[in-house]
DNA sequence: CTGAAAGCGCTTACAG
DNA sequence: CTGAAAGCGCTTACAG
């Protein structure tokens, strides 16, 4: 009886339940002066006519569309990836859907810009991760009137969650100082011009804090820059470790990516991890585990979650206009056995 | 002059340039029956006022959202994520966004299923990376009306694009038998009750094709289920080696996660790579390279390209209606160095 | 080549 | 508690 052609639409219901369309929106949506008898009724021939409203319409109409816009350098990255799959499962949770920016281009360490059609009208909120906005992305942000917030990165003036790296990376090299090394590289520090630099700095910046801290001098040409690739860090780490005579105990990584190509190049010099050469990295990558690595680990679905709590803070009826709060959350060492007492 | 408070709309534009909205509708969105002289006038007055159209009425109006859906179960995993970045460029270089629908859950192997109100009058299209469907999704899926592809899992009667899977298994089960070995494990099938089902059979199958084709004989006890971690291959990997008498001399794996979980293993007992054993994969994983892993790459960047081109294909004006086509992308062996001839 | 008007399918004051 | 009507900002025949 109730077979349709076409799809229904709210003036279907209202006409098939005998109310207004007025009646049938507020009642599916469940606002108040509805009776409950006429909601009930309306809920079930809805139901009925497989009724479901066209959100292109109700964005119209209302002026929100529960789309958040997430953007995002290197999608397919594990650290971005990671967070971009916990904002979609906590905004899912409560009734967003996430438009996905990828500002990725072929060229290395080159992104997209952002324009003002993107995201124009599109999105309720955004969320970046981790990218360095210009002053011209950042004012255009700002046209959008939605509210914004930065994962990672400390946008100037802005809402911001992330964890502290100088902490993290001070957190790494004191527990390879405490294991009684003196002999120590750190890998990681930012490549000159590279996009990302705030991460970088501040963890070659913990690095040699705690160095100073316990009268270690640190020696500047075991302090390398790499473009944080698995690969590129393995070769660094086999330079270093070519002179048996002058050559680290350990090695502080800013990533775990850099560790695993660290791990890789000790083993081609034949090297025991931890008995030669200790290695630390940061993250808990999802293939920490395998390389028994010791690990600082930050947690990506509790920074995912935090900024979208953050921003539907701002977009509640009542919201809060805190924008320039820095979420900071902890990080965690993870000993395995990468991590033992210099030989 | 131009300054003004609130975002501009079209009927501002209109007035500012002396036309009626259809007019400048038509004129900037390139279609015929304008006058170049006026169209380059509204274009000048959009940009004055920085106009941009409100893409959620353009969707009701036009009944199209520039937008296709992009359904993943696992969105943080290598695969996924890459295939989710591939075609999330092939759709913004045709001016299409991708509202991004993750599948996954907490518990393990189960995912979320897809519901009408998810897709309902979101999305022109959907692309869905390797997820079987249940019948009920398909039948809400066709009820959709747009086009529908499938990337990696072939869906009965719909299209898709992917690798030949037991071809690439063949591939390098075939160069490891070209080597000289004969006591040779798989490490890849199936979980029992596991989600995805058709890559780990398929992979297995290929494994066996080619012993059985070299009359060696397979041994069902060498052919091992993994949830595909690491990890967990590596335990699997452990136990197989524990037997100096008695023990593979190359592994067949099913991923490259599987053989980096293999890799460690073999470490773990002292086993030179390739020397005592040889381990190939199957994806060109980004950390193959560190692990000079020898695999068969899969090309996910294609895979995207493809997906998003047939899916455009049936969305254009005159569009083609092969809604049943598969795409088989070529593989491609890699030589490293994890291969070599047995002991 | 251009305009007036209907229509897309909802939400939201405003009345009652 | 419910309805009539305006409005959200476009696109699309239909005229001219």
């Amino acid at each position: 009886m109730t077979e349709r052609s076409g799809p229904s639409t709210i003036v279907d219901v209202a006409a098939a339940a005998g109310v207004s369309v007025a009646t049938v929106s507020r009642a599916l949506r469940g606002l108040d002066r509805v009776s409950p008898a006429t909601r009930e009724r309306i809920r079930k021939v809805a139901e009925e006519l497989h009724y479901v409203a066209s959100p292109t319409a109700t964005s119209l109409a209302s002026g929100q569309t529960q789309i958040i816009g997430v953007v995002v350098p290197f999608p397919s990255r594990w650290y971005f990836a990671g967070i971009v799959s916990s904002i979609g499962k906590a905004l899912r949770a409560r009734g967003y859907q996430v438009l996905l920016f990828d500002l990725e281009r072929d060229v290395f360490d080159a992104r997209l810009t952002l324009t003002r059609s993107m995201l124009w009208k599109r999105v309720d909120g955004v969320i970046s991760i981790n990218i360095p906005m210009t002053e011209d992305e950042l004012d255009l942000l700002g046209g959008l009137h939605v509210p914004i917030i930065s994962v990672g990165y400390r946008l100037p003036g802005r809402a911001s969650v992330g964890i502290d790296d100088a902490a993290a990376a001070r957190t790494a090299t004191e527990h390879i100082v405490e294991l009684g090394h003196r002999d120590i590289a750190f890998i990681g520090a930012g490549m000159a011009g590279a996009a990302l630099i705030q991460t970088p700095m501040s963890r070659a910046d913990g690095f040699r804090t705690v160095l100073r801290e316990h009268g270690i001098p640190v020696r500047e040409d075991w302090v390398l820059r790499t473009d944080w690739t698995a690969e590129h860090s393995r070769e660094l780490a086999l330079g270093l470790l070519a002179d048996p005579e002058q050559r680290p105990t350990a090695f502080v990584c800013g990533s775990d990516e850099i560790a695993f190509g660290v791990h890789m190049a000790a083993r081609e010099h034949d090297l025991r991890i931890p008995h030669d050469v200790s290695i630390i990295g940061i993250d808990d990558h999802y293939l920490a585990g395998v390389f028994a690595l010791t690990t600082v680990r930050q947690d990506l679905t509790a920074q995912g979650e935090a900024a979208v709590t953050q921003l539907l803070a701002e977009l509640a009826p009542n919201g809060t206009t805190a924008r320039d709060e820095q979420v900071v959350l902890p990080t965690e060492l993870i000993v395995r056995s990468s991590t033992a007492p210099p030989p």
